[in-house]
RNA sequence: GCAGCAGUAGCUCAGUUGGUUAGAGCACUAGUUUGUGGAACUAGGGGUCGGUGGUUCGAAUCCACCCUGCUGUACCA
């Protein structure tokens, strides 16, 4: 490199994208896997839409309407706007308003997506990344919230997370209503900033929440946020709902009726979850982990939750008069990668070829006749792919961690036995053609 | 966005109060071994010290601004 790399393209990536390599696309594969499974012993349809929406088909129902396009990647086609989508849940609704007539009511369905999002990124948080989706459209039956509770649960389960290593946290928008009009908050913005208060409270605990609901509270690298100011009579009412062991709103205590006749337990209430969303309207969940996430420092890091949903019966509504009230659920598959790749007892296979040395071209032939052999036995098989000394062959058969290698020189093609050396412990044998297969298959 | 900390080789870092040609380990390349990887030894390549401007006889080191990263915080459909 030399004074012209001023004028060669960066090879850095933008802020918040990332490059991902086999080890972890393998274990996404294998969430993928599990989730198509049970999607289908749930009776979920497949579905899928485009990354790109207009703007205006996503972008009236952000939250903060004063910054409508703050939070995702637009640009201008023609004279139209269209936005990159930032979750799965307002395309959703735009296809069920479009299809209305053709779909089934209620509509199941799951979906699997990028979904990319214009904010700063964090540990196993990124500005692109992959969305899983199950949504009931058109039913108000709170056995659809359940049930959705229980299948993301049969997931992570299947995914090799154990009872104690999660939990479903569940509450209602109903119990933020019920405050609200106790303690007599009308005003939105009060009412917002009440709620990502509470939102909280894992992180900074009740005494933190206070503040924030009160005048406002400094953290620790010395930056002020301003509170909910409310009085301090109010925040002693709010504190004692917090405090509630069980729901006393109808739709929770059906829910948790239903969770079980499923014999499900791994759930817990908890009237702190809110999940800061307006659009929610009934029941809300949050997927949380149980065991610590750390950095590639080591370092114990603020990792939130996997993934979370509710019901929100008025989103459809926004296309149009549609009777689709809806509940659904979402997973950051990134996140839940990034988590289940830290626990040391989870593995991914991972099948490298054989590697097929080559001694002289014009021995390819009988090269090319092996690699068919043991590729029509399914074995991952390679021919060194360049042409280098057999210590540079060898060295990139140890690189990609392959189990052994096939010398398969002058010498064993005339007696037509090449020599397996495996790669692990070094021991090398002579085999017939026909026998290697079998040998090979031993190995791996 | 706000705040704190940090940017020296591909990676992890050292570099003394400003002083010649900027160092180490790992990785990489070649060789010791022209049919044998993971060990050892030898040699080698690789840096406008994040960028720009300033102070100075002299800057990786001091100052200003900018960029990037980390951590917290805000926002998070």
């Amino acid at each position: 490199m030399t004074k012209e790399k001023n004028n060669k393209p960066s090879k850095e990536l933008p802020l918040g994208f990332v490059d991902r390599q086999e080890k972890e696309l393998l274990v996404r594969d294998f969430i993928i896997s599990n989730i198509k499974e049970i999607m289908i012993k749930y009776g979920f349809q497949y579905l899928e839409t485009p990354s790109f929406e207009y703007s205006d088909s996503i972008g009236k129902f952000l939250p903060d309407k004063d910054r409508p396009d703050e939070g995702v990647f637009s640009f201008k086609d023609e004279n139209k706007w269209m936005s990159l989508r930032y979750d799965l849940t307002a395309p959703l609704a735009r296809y069920v308003a479009k299809n209305y007539l053709e779909i089934p009511k209620p509509f199941k369905r799951y979906q699997l997506g990028t979904v990319w999002r214009n904010e700063k990124p964090g540990p196993g948080r990124f500005r692109e990344f992959l969305q899983f989706d199950a949504d009931f459209v058109g039913t108000k039956s709170l056995q659809a919230d359940a049930e959705l509770c229980v299948m993301i649960s049969e997931i992570l389960e299947k995914c090799g997370l154990t009872k104690s290593e999660y939990v479903i946290k569940i509450s209602s928008r109903k119990i933020t209503e019920e405050l609200f009009k106790k303690i007599n908050i009308n005003e939105n913005q009060q009412k917002l900033t009440t709620l990502r208060a509470l939102d909280k409270i894992d992180r900074l605990g009740w005494s933190g929440v206070k503040e924030l609901l009160g005048a406002g509270r400094k953290d620790k690298s010395g930056d002020y946020t301003k509170g909910a100011n409310l009085k301090s009579k109010d925040i002693k009412v709010i504190e004692e709902t917090l405090k509630k062991k069980s729901p006393d709103t109808e739709d929770l205590v059906e829910i948790f009726k239903i969770f079980k006749n499923y014999n499900f337990n791994n759930f817990e209430f908890d009237p702190s979850v809110i999940r800061g969303l307006e659009y929610y309207t009934g029941a809300i969940f949050e997927v949380n982990l149980k065991f610590d996430v750390t950095n590639n420092r080591g370092q114990v890091i603020q990792f939130g939750s996997i993934g979370g949903g509710g019901r929100y019966d008025n989103l459809v509504n926004n296309f149009g008069n549609f009777d689709a009230p809806a509940t659904g659920i979402s997973i950051g598959l990134d996140r839940l990668v990034y988590a289940l790749m830290q626990k040391k007892e989870f593995k991914v296979k991972q099948s490298k070829p054989v590697v097929i040395c080559v001694f002289d071209k014009n021995s390819m032939k009988e090269y090319i006749n092996v690699q068919l052999i043991l590729r029509k036995a399914g074995i991952s098989t390679e021919i060194y792919p360049g042409e280098s000394k057999l210590k540079k062959q060898m060295e990139y058969a140890n690189k990609i961690k392959s189990p052994a290698v096939i010398l398969y020189g002058e010498d064993e093609i005339k007696s037509g036995k090449p020599t397996l050396r495996n790669l692990r412990n070094g021991k090398e044998q002579s085999i017939k053609i026909n026998e290697l297969a079998n040998e090979i298959k031993k190995i791996i």
